[in-house]
DNA sequence: CCAAAGTGGATATCGCTTATCCGCTTATGT
DNA sequence: ACATAAGCGGATAAGCGATATCCACTTTGG
């Protein structure tokens, strides 16, 4: 919308591309919490430097982070393509936890259900409206459990994230087989067509 | 071992109980970031008067906390002595899962693996090492998946435990739901004859 | 070549917790 | 009742770690 950027001169856009990838990498490693000093370190710059493109943490987290998040959004709708619904939804959230998995700047930004920015709240909320829909259709399809709301998804991605930081058990992230025990749980069984066991 | 208290005055003892009381409260509404201000505050008492009695808030917690710890090691045992072992599992982490929701503070110990104190630690020790008989015998009664180990047991508390916070809807606690759907997730399925499905 | 733009990083500020200190109060036993 | 050891309160010292600023110096680009 406003377009008002009054032209960079060449060194300090450079140095503000080194602090973004350097910001990419130390969020990623540390999560937000990690300084603003740690961050202009890691990209070989004063602290000074990176405070005079960002105004503070909160500004590089967003323009770090609007853009990854804005791929997974386009990945939810891109789900809604797919003919089985329970397998898209699936699929996506395999593939959504996998960027998180690298990414624990990511995990907390996606953690936090209130405050954030503008920008990512619409992001989250793109993402559960994919989702609403894709659990929708899955239901019609006879392949979900009618007792699953697209409120089961963010405690849902919740629970994993609690769990992504165990250590890699041979060649598995033990992650991935809570994801699949958890997602195999919301699957009709055959025995109770629809409703809930037990 | 060396039990030596050398007796304390009458009202000095009446405030050693108000403060462990407040700090059950206080530790189990606001978790063990609390700090001692805040129990002395809610006990009535001064600052000093606390310090007095625990060195610090790391011995405050573990007078309030082993004792529970300790109480629910013993239901891990008694649940030895049921003859289903997958219901007598699944019985114990309700039951325990229900105190733990109950208090931030003893969810928090829970969480940390490391560090600690010893008798915390040993504590744990002896959860898990019932939890470990129980899911042998279950396997062995062909009511759990073979691949499930006591190595799953933490990360599935975790998991719980992230989502506890969720408010109530209705009258269930989303948290028990959750749990639900996990532990009919360890079971063997009919179709599956003890092996993990897909 | 010189203004404007940019830079570095020491440091002021802040918010928060932990823990101490010490003058005053209270319990206890003789 | 009185002496005295034990206990009490809570202001405040000390520590910590993060955020953000400031300004003397360097670099860019017309």
């Amino acid at each position: 919308m406003t377009e008002k950027t009054p032209a960079l001169r060449r060194d300090a856009e450079h140095n503000r591309q080194r602090t973004l990838a350097a910001a990419r990498e130390v969020f990623a490693a540390r999560g937000l919490q990690a300084t603003l000093n740690d961050v202009a370190h890691h990209a070989g710059l004063g602290v000074g430097t990176v405070y005079r493109r960002f105004p503070n943490k909160e500004a590089l987290a967003e323009a770090v982070y609007t853009g990854k998040l804005d791929d997974i959004r386009a990945a939810a709708q891109a789900a809604l393509a797919g003919q089985d619904a329970y397998v898209a939804l699936r699929a996506f959230l395999e593939l959504a936890l996998e960027q998180a998995a690298a990414d624990r700047g990511l995990r907390e930004l996606m953690r936090q259900g209130t405050s954030d920015n503008e920008q990512i709240a619409r992001a989250r909320q793109g993402i559960m409206e994919s989702c609403g829909r894709l659990i929708a259709r899955a239901q019609k399809q006879g392949t979900m459990r009618d007792d699953i709301t697209v409120g089961d998804i963010a405690p849902i991605v919740s629970m994993i994230d609690s769990v992504m930081d165990l250590p890699p058990a041979g060649a598995v992230r033990p992650w991935r087989r809570y994801l699949a025990l958890i997602l195999d749980g919301l699957r009709t069984r055959p025995d109770h067509g629809g409703r809930r066991p037990s």
